[in-house]
DNA sequence: AAGCCGGGGAG
DNA sequence: CTCCCAGGCTT
């Protein structure tokens, strides 16, 4: 071993000093959220709890008012609990991962009938409940109960992959990113749950995917990736499989009281359980789209307007049919009629976007 | 280990 | 266009 490989190693008592710039950059420089508290309050653990459910693969923008509306809507785990679950998935729709929000309020009813309404303050026995995995029970633990639990999400993933210059790929060397990221928070009792927010923190506004704002960083004197000037390209990821495109017809079907077809989708897969507009099934090509056999004698008039939607692992688009004036439709119990009044805000995007195009011409 | 599961914003 | 975002669950 050389002199200068050894020295390239960093010690412990390096990382505990990096750590202390990484709190004195925090407590002047962090970002005020709805869920932090200003004045070294204990956190209160539904809160942490609520959001760190809703920012799981979401931006902390598009949180902020969900994450206010269901505050003043359900201020306590026990109102979450009780709430009916029509209730909280309308809440939910447009934020996305609607199986969040069945998890959401199965914990919220585990958690205020058998823990008496408190969540349990260790990472094993959080881990336990319905939605909160390997990142997000760290996270509560670290910040609501202040353990020393290795907080990782992509953010730290990302600092980590920079600051200690790991060329291994995600997803399958996460391992050995976790062990890196642990010797940032193994017994750190002091304030584990600030600093995991505040690499947070630093990855949405310093240490991003793209144009990182190296000069300004607190872990800037120990980055190996920015000291070998590969920082962008870090860290590494296996490519993802390419999205297929599928087409299908989304259908707006009124009766003569000028209340509209809806349907509720079923409880699993895409969009599950959420209320939608009847639509065809999707194929490649437009080929293989059938209609519900339900609507095969209705006479659409076509509207020569569509509508594009992204999936996680698909494309869509969506031709627009429209029909008046049907009553006599045997349906099955998934279908309902409604007034469309005050229905956009319930429905999940993909299905937003149509409603609101056949809106413009509703009445 | 790999696939499934939304939606939006940045570059 | 591609990539990413305070990931978890299922198979």
């Amino acid at each position: 071993m050389t002199s200068s490989s050894k020295t390239n190693k960093i010690t412990q008592k390096e990382i505990g000093e990096y750590r202390g710039q990484v709190l004195v950059w925090y407590d002047k420089h962090g970002r005020q959220l709805p869920w932090r508290n200003q004045n070294g309050e204990a956190a209160n653990p539904y809160h942490v709890w609520l959001c760190e459910i809703m920012c799981q693969q979401t931006t902390v923008q598009a949180v902020m008012p969900y994450y206010t509306k269901f505050l003043s809507t359900w201020p306590t785990v026990h109102d979450l609990a009780n709430a009916d679950n029509d209730d909280v998935m309308a809440a939910w729709a447009g934020l996305g991962y609607y199986a969040r929000a069945r998890n959401l309020h199965k914990c919220a009813k585990v958690v205020s009938q058998d823990f008496n309404g408190k969540f349990p303050p260790s990472q094993d026995a959080l881990k336990e409940l319905p939605g909160i995995g390997d990142y997000t029970s760290a996270a509560i633990a670290a910040i609501a109960f202040n353990q020393p639990a290795t907080v990782m999400d992509g953010n730290i993933e990302r600092i980590m992959s920079r600051f200690f210059a790991i060329k291994d790929a995600l997803p399958k060397a996460k391992p050995i990113f976790k062990d890196y990221t642990a010797r940032f928070f193994d017994g750190y009792t002091e304030r584990p749950g600030d600093f995991a927010q505040a690499l947070m923190d630093i990855g949405s506004s310093i240490c991003t995917p793209k144009n990182s704002k190296c000069m300004i960083c607190p872990l800037l004197g120990g980055c190996k990736a920015y000291q070998q000037n590969i920082q962008e390209t870090l860290p590494i990821k296996t490519k993802k499989k390419p999205r297929p495109h599928k087409f299908g017809e989304v259908y707006w079907i009124e009766n003569e009281h000028g209340d509209v077809l809806f349907h509720r989708r079923p409880e699993n897969g895409l969009l599950a359980g959420m209320i939608a507009l009847p639509t065809s099934s999707w194929g490649i090509k437009g080929h293989n789209t059938q209609m519900p056999k339900s609507l095969e004698n209705i006479d659409f008039q076509d509207y020569n307007e569509s509508v594009d939607h992204v999936f996680t692992h698909f494309d869509l688009t969506l031709s627009l049919k429209k029909s008046i004036k049907n009553n006599a439709l045997f349906l099955d119990e998934n279908f309902f009629w409604k007034s469309p009044n005050d229905m956009a805000d319930k429905l999940p995007t993909v299905f937003k976007k149509p409603f609101v195009q056949f809106m413009i011409n509703y009445k």
